[in-house]
DNA sequence: TGTACATCAGTGAACGCGCGTTCACTGATGTAC
DNA sequence: TGTACATCAGTGAACGCGCGTTCACTGATGTAC
């Protein structure tokens, strides 16, 4: 059957939205192409018609998944504290992130299996990094020392936490992890510079 | 053949080392039972005399890349620098331990990995990130407050920290990230507590 | 001391299964006349 | 306006391959006598 125009689009987005979920709570190798279609609510055969490969869509699921929508990575709440920076901090080394995977940034879920792919995967995901990174240090008052440099140590310090919180199976220590890296975290941009 | 009495306690031990030399190189999914056996000299047939699966050979192998012999985990020099911890950080988020990865600490490797796996796998993976806590936590000068909370800190800087600077592919961002990361561990060492 | 036998670490082929990918086909819609 | 045809998103079966695991077998060494 010939479907209406705009169809095409839409379930191409269906199958990246799909991916980005299953990717971040299974990694590369833990969902198939069918897994991905069947959630989409499609079979496998069409995938191609969409992708060239599995891992050209995994470079795309990343990057959807990183990108946008600026609910994503940990919901920042609107709360008292008037400081988008420790907002984000806040909402990223949350319970509610560490128990979202599927939804929540896809660095701490994804990192290690990008750095084994294809030349190109990994340029993809170097630039939603650079992409997120220039975000945090927009959010360093302008004018500060070293803001390059603290705004790579508090991702490096949430990526990290955050990774551990969810390896961790012991519910108490993996709330102490996320409360010693926001303290952290928090810390480093609060602190006028990193030099000793 | 029968072989000389221990001779099967030393294979076990080749396919150890082999193991986890090439997960953390290639991931779980990255190697197969029979790269390992081959890189330990033997034929994939007679993994099943040493092992119950694939899957506990990996618990095994973490446990073996993060336990003992001290030189693991990023050769730490023995350099100018008297502090040990701060010894310690240098090496781990060093260039040579970001390019050994084969060698290197398993937790930025193989941590997203391990969260993925069967209860046994994550408890055993769990004791080990125990001891290496305890490990940094006893080179916090005694008394000092919130000793718990700085090693985490600290432990998620350095494990979020190489992984990122593995995955970027662009060695002036890698060495940054390091740098950065360096900075802001060795900044939580030395203060005293992390509460504002 | 010498001989026959039991052991069992390791071999290598085979198995079954799942996965990424391909492909001939379908059929509702858009288009040409 | 109506009819015949072309299009092409999506189907579903099949393919080839690699992987984890199994198993009958091998043969050098240890042990019993």
């Amino acid at each position: 059957m010939r479907y209406p125009k705009d169809q095409k689009s839409e379930t191409r987005q269906k199958i990246l939205t799909a991916a980005a979920r299953l990717f971040r709570e299974n990694g590369y190798d833990g969902v198939g192409v069918d897994a991905i279609m069947n959630e989409a609510g499609l079979t496998a055969g069409g995938f191609y018609s969409h992708f060239s490969s599995k891992e050209s869509l995994f470079a795309e699921a990343m990057a959807t998944a990183l990108a946008p929508k600026t609910r994503s990575r940990g919901a920042r709440d609107s709360s008292t504290n008037a400081d988008p920076l420790s907002a984000l901090i806040r909402g990223y080394l949350s319970r509610t992130h560490r128990d979202g995977v599927g939804e929540g940034c896809p660095l701490p879920a994804l990192t290690s299996d990008v750095a084994r792919k294809s030349h190109a995967t990994r340029q993809s995901y170097e630039r939603q990094f650079l992409r997120f990174l220039n975000e945090i240090e927009s959010l360093i008052p302008d004018g500060s020392e070293s803001c390059r440099e603290r705004s790579l140590a508090i991702l490096a310090q949430c990526v990290g936490g955050l990774m551990l919180a969810r390896a961790v199976k012991d519910e108490k220590l993996s709330d102490q992890i996320l409360k010693s890296c926001r303290l952290a975290a928090n810390r480093i941009r609060k602190d006028e510079g990193l030099n000793e």
